[in-house]
Parts: structure tokens; sequence; C-alpha cells
DNA sequence: AATTGACAAAACGCACAGATTTTGTCATGA
DNA sequence: TCATGACAAAATCTGTGCGTTTTGTCAATT
């Protein structure tokens, strides 16, 4: 289980793809982006785009792949430290969602990229979240255990932490624009911090 | 603004219209279903349909606008009650999104019902909306001022309704069944509750 | 060994015509 | 008066053809 380096983007020029391809994807969506768009922005000829990858959908689930690495890693990271719990709670939600929130609420193909995130990779964004449910849960689990959180009522922490990030994609919701969206993110870290205090 | 008594159902008629209209739209979606359809479940013929809406979409919206108008009566006379936070925020959460949750998660086009609600009544829903999160603002200032919640840290009331109308939302997601959904929407209103207790 | 231009196959967009369904209205009948 | 069957107009569906775009691969090039 070692994400932390991103097996993806070792190779300097699959790292060139993916960043090249989120930015187009980012504006024309996943359907009306071709290869030929994705090896122009990588500054390569569209052939040397299938010595790396299978095709369009390849780079599209890798690009997700690595999102959810990173998140994952990133969450973890910040879970691990001891901070309070508020505190916590704040930077792990603003590391989630950070740039592909901010591709989805400002990009005019936004809608489209995300809609691509659950038709072309269903399985991938669910097992991630899974994964990121398990990262939060064993995080309540541990402060439970060090006495700086109070789960009494809310159910397992498993549970707890499924309803908490299905909340946190609730903001994207009402979000009209980014900054929106960051202030209500930091508003519901604060209000399931203090819920959480003992 | 008297809507308690919910005056496009006051004539048996028209509330048998949108009773079997809810139910066919519930099954079929509302792009398949014809006003025959309609007609059929509600034991008239389709031109009588004419007597009482324009037409499809018309059956729709007031649909959309009878289940808020029946939603904003709910949430408001529970919130106009003198109930425990966590109590008040579990009732008015369960009375939201009740049959129409339902219905998007049981039938089979529950996804393409959800749809139309955005892409035909889309104002009528951000209305209802922002109505909606007026009545927990409300709320919010009543018991702000009465002792009983404690809204330090979370900024003005409408906001902190705005973000807990989010993330009941966000429950949807994440949803697999309407059981799970009712559990998860019990769990955040208990955790909002506790944020806001004094 | 790495990269590319070029090629054939597949996918896609678009338009059109004909058949079918659905809609909205109105004269007719209970 | 109220509801309905019937009718014309509009919308939707279906199949088809054709030109363009896109894809995936490979021999040729550096």
């Amino acid at each position: 289980m070692d994400k932390t380096d991103h097996p993806k983007t070792q190779d300097p020029r699959q790292k060139a793809i993916l960043t090249a391809a989120f930015e187009v994807f980012r504006n024309y969506g996943f359907r009306r982006t071709t290869m030929e768009d994705i090896a122009q922005a990588a500054g390569m000829s569209r052939a040397a785009l299938y010595l790396h990858y299978r095709n369009k959908q390849d780079i599209f689930q890798s690009l997700v792949q690595v999102y959810f690495d990173t998140t994952h890693a990133e969450v973890a990271r910040i879970l691990a430290r001891t901070l309070p719990v508020a505190d916590a709670l704040s930077a792990a939600f603003a590391a989630q969602g950070g740039p592909i929130i901010q591709a989805l609420l400002s990009s005019p193909h936004g809608a489209e990229f995300m809609d691509a995130k659950t038709l072309v990779s269903a399985e991938i964004v669910k097992t991630a979240e899974a994964r990121l449910t398990g990262v939060y849960a064993a995080w309540l689990d541990r402060e439970a255990a060090a006495g700086r959180v109070r789960l009494d009522g809310f159910g397992s922490a498993s549970a707890c932490a499924e309803t908490m990030l299905a909340a946190l994609t609730g903001m994207k919701t009402g979000a009209v624009d980014y900054a929106g969206y960051v202030a209500a993110v930091a508003r519901l870290a604060a209000m399931f911090g203090r819920a959480l205090e003992p």
C-alpha cells in the first residue's frame, strides 16, 4: 500500500500527460477532448500517448486514481498529527476536493468532467471513497480512545465517517463559487468539530 | 402567504391528477410518461387533464410546488415547537425529502424524476429552498436568543442553515437504500444538534 | 530505443424522409 | 355544464446514407 509516491507520476512523461490531460478535460470535458488535444498540450505526438496509456479512458482513470491517491495521502498525513478536533477536520476537509472542485466550479465543462468521473471510473471512485472513509473512521476511533472525541449517540466510527463525508459532498450542491464552497466546508468542519468534542 | 391548505389540492379532481401523476412519473420518469398515462391513472380522459393543467410540465411543476409547500409547512410546524435542539433537527430533517427521496431511491426512474425536478422547475426549487433556509435560520436565531443554541464561530444563522441543508442533501449521494438514508439523516441531525448545544 | 507520419477501421455527426406517437383544441353528446 | 372522442399539428422515433473526425497500430525515421 505504498501509494505515497504516485507510481503513475514517477515517469516525468506520464506526469506531463496527466497534467496536460487534466487541463484539457477541465476546459472541454471528457467527451469532446481528443487524443490529439492531449498530445498537443503535453508537447508530443498523439502516437506517443499510446506508448504510455491504452486510450483516453485509461488516461482519465489514471488521473482520477492519482487524485484520490494524493487526497488519501494528504488526509492521512493530516489526521496522523494530533490537532484540536475541529482543526484536524477543517484541514482534512480542505485537503479533499481542492483542485477537482475548483475545476468543477470554475471551468465551463466542469460538470461534464464530474459526470465522466462517475461514469468512466465509478469503481475507482467507490473504492477510493471507501478507503477515505476508513481513514476518517480510524482517526475517530483513535481520538475517541484518547478521550478527545465523544461518539456517544452517533453510532459506529465508520458510520459517522460516512455521514461526515456525505455531508462534505453535499457542500458542492449549494456552492455558487469556489470561495463560497471553501467557506461552507470550513463551517461544516467547525460544526462537526464541536459536535465531536467531549 | 397562506400556503398551509395547498390550493393546488383543494379540488379533489386536481388532487387525483397530482396523485396519479406522481405515481406515473415515479415509475416511468418525466420524459416517458404521456398525458394518456396520467389520465388513465387518474381515472379520466386525457382531454379532462387540460381542463385543469396547461400541459405535462404544468402538472409536474404543480407537483413540485405542492411538495415544497407541504414540506415547508411541516418543517415550520416542527420548528415552531420548543424541543431539544437535536430532536427538533431530527424531526425537521425527517420531514424533508420523505416521499420524494423514497421515490428516488426505490423507483427505477427515480433519477430521471430528480433530473426533471431541476430541469423543468429549477426556479421553483431554488425559491423553495431559499424559503426553507429562511425557516431554519429564523429558528436558529430564536433558539440562540433563548440561549438554547450557540452559534459562535459558525457564522450567521442563515449561513449556518444553508450549510446544514447542503449537508442534508449530501445524504442522498451515499445512500444505497431508503433505510440507510433515514439512518444517515438521523445521525446528521444528532451531530448538528450536539454542535449547536450551548 | 524512442518517436513519429501515415494508414485503415471504427466511431461520430448530420441530414433527411417516412412512419408513429403525442399533444392541444374543439365540436359533439351525455 | 362537463366530459369525451376525434382531428390536425407538432413532436418523436426509426432507419439510412454519406462525409468527417477520431482512433489504434505499424512501418519508417532519427
